[in-house]
RNA sequence: GGGCGCGUAGCUCAAACGGAUAGAGCAUCGGAUUUCUAAUCCGACGGUUGCAGGUUCGAUUCCUGCCGCGCCUACCA
């Protein structure tokens, strides 16, 4: 409902200032008051207007809202302090049009949008890191959802590379297991933690001996040629770590469509398709001499072309590919014939794009208990499968260290020619999560005094250093348990360990958005298992605190806030919320009008953290407004009613922006 | 060296494209309705927004230069 208005009234401001000044301003910008009193928006119109204009703002801000005339919707508009000119709502109309969750026709664009997202290496147990990424993109993914887009949701797994040769080195060279005993392995509960142990121990063996390397070597060129015991091997111990992060991942309602493999790039040669593309598109060339003699390269994203001279021939002559200096270019083809990941990952690319001319092979991998079906890339697949790829705009959700690779990938598709898709790929960035000093000690490790000084450490999978996933749900959840326990003993213990699950998971999701992408989390487990305060179950809590006052009152909050909103008449709005201390009250309507515009904001920034915010907010409203206003007895029963229908929109939407977070609300707490 | 990012209250973080008095949470201290459960609420304390310039009516935000920190910069992925 603010999303809209706030179009509507951008649109007359834009169609009046055309009309009386003959001015088109690219945008009109439009702001929100410090505070509801002076209004719902605010333009700072006449500031910008001022320059243009040759008038004082203030002169121009009065001009603008005496001719501006009415705009539907709005009460009227005020000039304010130096030259705002601030827009207030009839807040009685507003808030019928909210609680009979009125939705304004808006635009959705067309096409078909992928999300790849969490795409970690098969070869060990899920980290925090890996948590922070998932979420991430599923909240981006439902996000999307939300408005109205149409999205697969990919994860790439990386099942032929150097972390899996590692494990499958740790089984054969360290632990001499033969492919039965792995197997056997295989079916025992958390395969991947064993991995973890296996993979930091084989991390440490290479150290020991450089000779030991000649193993990885090895490994990596059987599994890579497929057909052999060494590479079964691999597939077994990917597939099953595999299997096991799909199931970590779905203890936080995290689902994927589809898992594009290394394996199916390789063997569908994805790569030879691409790689003729970009010969015959002058994006790579054939390095003669220096370092990289003998491979074939690219110029590396980030560095700039030879200055140019001015004239198109001496430009087209210094833009030549050989110019680029070795330390600009980028190795896609070894000079031994294999390509790299980028190159592969420039395949893959291509192919998400509808533009390589090849598909995957699909089969059926993994049902969730909801009967949602996930598919995997295989080389002879399945007749019937969902399209998947050949879409028109791409999100890839990867830790800000790949930017460069991923900036390289989008150069490959500009030198080709593909702009329009080039404009469409996005690398959803974000930054690591580390652990602080105290953590780490907290959890075992040793520390150099150099790293017990450092605002946070590094997490490290080839060191084993790192809290796993699972652990940390299971913490959370005992710990959620307690706190349950100790508040509803007359529950049976499956309700409360539902109840304290879903008190974890928001907890964990919440604490995983809340902070911006750009922001290093210092992971400590002191905040990420907090229940108070700027908490994922802090805006549950809201939202139980109201379904309560219904279930006191004997009502159903969800038919309430359907069929009975609408029942307050307008009058009763009008009264309600145009009161001496009715601000307080039209503040808790305002904020919950503002879930879809909240939501296109995450979008158009590439920002959950935003709707955490509000949902916080929100709930920080809801929580004030709980103790200032006993609702059941309330003796006037204009005024309970309106109470009421306050509590059932601030439920309703609080619901609704914590399942764009993945969030669900218990029954109690 | 080059590229990307960061530096805001004791700590962890916000501040939408440059806007009105820079806000939350935690911690500390003090308080709250015998009421729809206190995983709550209210109050206090806490700031030269790393430093120095510049642009602007206006800068935490944009530009330049310093200082400090992190990440990337492999014929690994």
């Amino acid at each position: 409902m603010y999303r809209h208005l706030e179009h509507r009234l951008a649109q007359h401001v834009r169609d009046f200032l055309r009309r009386t000044y003959n001015l088109d301003l690219p945008r009109i910008v439009i702001e929100q008051p410090p505070k509801v009193e002076f209004g719902e928006y605010a333009l700072p119109l006449a500031f910008e207007l001022a320059k243009k204009l040759r008038k004082a703002p203030r002169k121009i801000a009065e001009e603008v809202v005496a001719k501006i005339g009415p705009i539907e919707g709005f009460e009227k508009m005020e000039v304010a302090g130096a030259g705002y000119i601030n827009a207030r709502v009839k807040r009685e109309e507003v808030a019928a049009a909210i609680a009979s969750d009125a939705k304004p026709k808006s635009e959705i664009p067309s096409g078909k949008i992928l999300v790849e997202h969490s795409s970690i290496n098969p070869n060990k147990a899920a980290h925090i890191g890996h948590l922070r990424n998932a979420v991430l993109g599923d909240t981006f993914v439902r996000l999307l959802q939300f408005a109205g887009r149409d999205v697969d949701v990919q994860n790439y797994i990386d099942n032929t590379g150097v972390q899996v040769a590692d494990v499958v080195v740790g089984f054969l060279h360290l632990e001499k297991k033969s492919r039965a005993e792995i197997e056997q392995l295989a079916r025992g509960l958390r395969f991947d933690y064993y991995c973890w142990d296996l993979y930091a121990r084989v991390s440490q063996w290479y150290e020991q001996d450089k000779q030991n390397l000649q193993a990885r070597a090895q490994t990596l060129h059987a599994i890579e040629e497929g057909n052999n015991e060494t590479a079964a091997i691999a597939d077994l111990i990917s597939t099953t770590v595999l299997h096991r992060h799909l199931e970590t991942m779905d203890r936080l309602d995290i689902e994927y469509d589809f898992l594009p493999r290394e394996s199916e790039i390789l063997r569908l040669h994805f790569w030879d398709a691409a790689f003729t593309k970009l010969k015959d598109g002058g994006v790579l060339f054939y390095e003669t001499e220096g370092k990289n003699k003998g491979c074939w390269v690219m110029r590396r994203a980030g560095t700039s072309k030879p200055e140019t001279t001015g004239t198109a021939e001496a430009d087209a002559e210094s833009v030549e590919q050989s110019q680029v200096a070795e330390e600009d270019q980028k190795v896609i083809v070894r000079s031994n014939g294999t390509v790299g990941y980028v190159g592969k990952d420039i395949a893959y690319h291509l192919w998400k794009f509808g533009l390589l001319g090849r598909d995957f092979g699909y089969r059926k991998f993994y049902l969730y208990p909801n009967g949602h079906q996930c598919w995997i890339s295989s080389t002879n697949g399945e007749p019937d499968h969902p399209h998947f790829g050949d879409v028109a705009e791409i999100y890839n959700v990867i830790d800000t260290r790949q930017a460069e690779a991923q900036n390289t990938v989008i150069e490959a598709l500009r030198g080709l020619g593909y702009h329009q898709q080039a404009d469409h790929y996005t690398h959803f960035s974000y930054e690591m999560v580390a652990l602080t000093p105290r953590c780490a000690a907290e959890l075992g490790y040793q520390l150099s005094e150099e790293d017990k000084n450092k605002a946070y450490i590094e997490v490290s999978g080839r060191k084993g250093f790192g809290v796993k996933a699972d652990d940390l749900i299971d913490t959370l959840i005992v710990s959620a348990k307690k706190e349950v326990d100790a508040r509803h003993a007359q529950l049976s213990e499956s309700e409360r360990s539902a109840i304290a699950t879903q008190i974890a998971v928001g907890a964990l999701r919440y604490f995983m958005l809340k902070y911006t992408k750009p922001s290093v989390i210092a992971f400590d487990f002191n905040e990420a298992l907090s229940f108070e305060g700027e908490t994922g179950p802090y805006c549950q809590y809201a939202v139980v605190r109201a379904t309560n006052i219904f279930r006191k009152g004997g009502m159903n909050p969800e038919r309430f806030g359907r069929d009975v909103a609408p029942d307050v008449s307008m009058n009763d709005f009008e009264k309600h919320l145009n009161d001496e201390d009715a601000n307080e009250l039209w503040e808790l309507w305002l904020a919950a009008s503002k879930t879809s515009y909240m939501v296109d904001q995450c979008i158009a920034t590439t920002e959950p953290a935003y709707l955490a915010k509000h949902a916080f907010q929100l709930a920080q409203l809801f929580n004030y407004f709980y103790h200032r206003h006993p609702i059941l007895t309330e003796p006037d029963e204009s005024r309970r009613k309106f109470l009421l229908a306050t509590a059932a929109v601030v439920r309703r939407e609080l619901i609704r922006a914590l399942g764009v977070m993945g969030i669900t609300v218990p029954p109690v707490m």
